[in-house]
DNA sequence: ACCTAGATTGGATAAAGTCCAGCAACGATT
DNA sequence: AATCGTTGCTGGACTTTATCCAATCTAGGT
């Protein structure tokens, strides 16, 4: 994840604490944290810092394309640092865990011209969703 | 959509004149609606309709089955008439507007069992994004 | 060490959704 | 048609999530 700082360094951002924090805590697989989560955390390790400042760094990271942010069904959105590997999600419907998973075959290739309203597609996303081991043993 | 009230009402809905203009609001294809876009269009028909009954109809119509919730990644859920014919959607990244799909193939078969990690799946959902005929314009 | 563009802060505000207590009305029954 | 129990509706308060902004601070170049 040091890499990522210094990509970013490269891109001209300027280094700080507070950012330093962020990128630490949104480090690993199957890590989607909503914004609060990452502030709670981050808090932990430097107490001073503002929502606004985690709600303007996840914003800054996604837009230049180092985290993800994912919409499952739940009341707030979750950021995915794992942007860098295409993958997808699968997302318990009871306690909404969530797993990254890297199905076969390319969705893109399943939609035909004639269902793409002219519309120029870049993306696609595919979220399953199931029940996970331990809601189902309940 | 008539037939709509009539499966409710074959399931023990008492009907009732909300209820039945949220039914209306929602007919359609391609409708994707905000519960807040749901409740001005019912007001229109029914002044006195309040916002926590047009919460509270779409939260039954989505439990029944006949509504799908749909998290694009806008701020506010959307909610989808069309449950009966299994769709995807396709997104403008830019001004937003929503088209149903119909891809071929099946985004279900491509999820190995190796990357289900004990979950029971059941559902998928696929999101299609890109840019709109009349954003490409401008 | 100094300077300045850019970052941070915290509090105010907005947007989306939920909850609740009291009133209204659907529709089964007579 | 009138009654009545049950369910649905209302509107306002509240919660959650996110954004905005003016004042203050700081990273990093010189």
């Amino acid at each position: 994840m040091s890499d990522l700082l210094e990509r970013l360094r490269g891109r001209g951002w300027r280094m700080t604490a507070q950012r330093r924090v962020v990128a630490e805590v949104l480090a690993g697989d199957h890590v989607h944290l909503t914004a609060d989560e990452v502030h709670a955390r981050a808090v932990a390790k430097l107490p001073e810092i503002s929502r606004a400042t985690v709600y303007n760094t996840l914003g800054e990271l996604v837009t230049l394309g180092e985290v993800l942010e994912v919409s499952t069904d739940k009341r707030a959105k979750r950021y995915d640092p794992n942007a860098h590997r295409p993958h997808h999600h699968l997302v318990c419907a009871q306690c909404g865990a969530i797993r990254d998973v890297h199905p076969t075959g390319n969705p893109m290739a399943d939609l035909p011209d004639s269902e793409r309203f002219g519309f120029t597609v870049s993306d696609v996303e595919v979220t399953y969703r199931g029940v996970c081991p331990n809601c189902a043993k309940a």
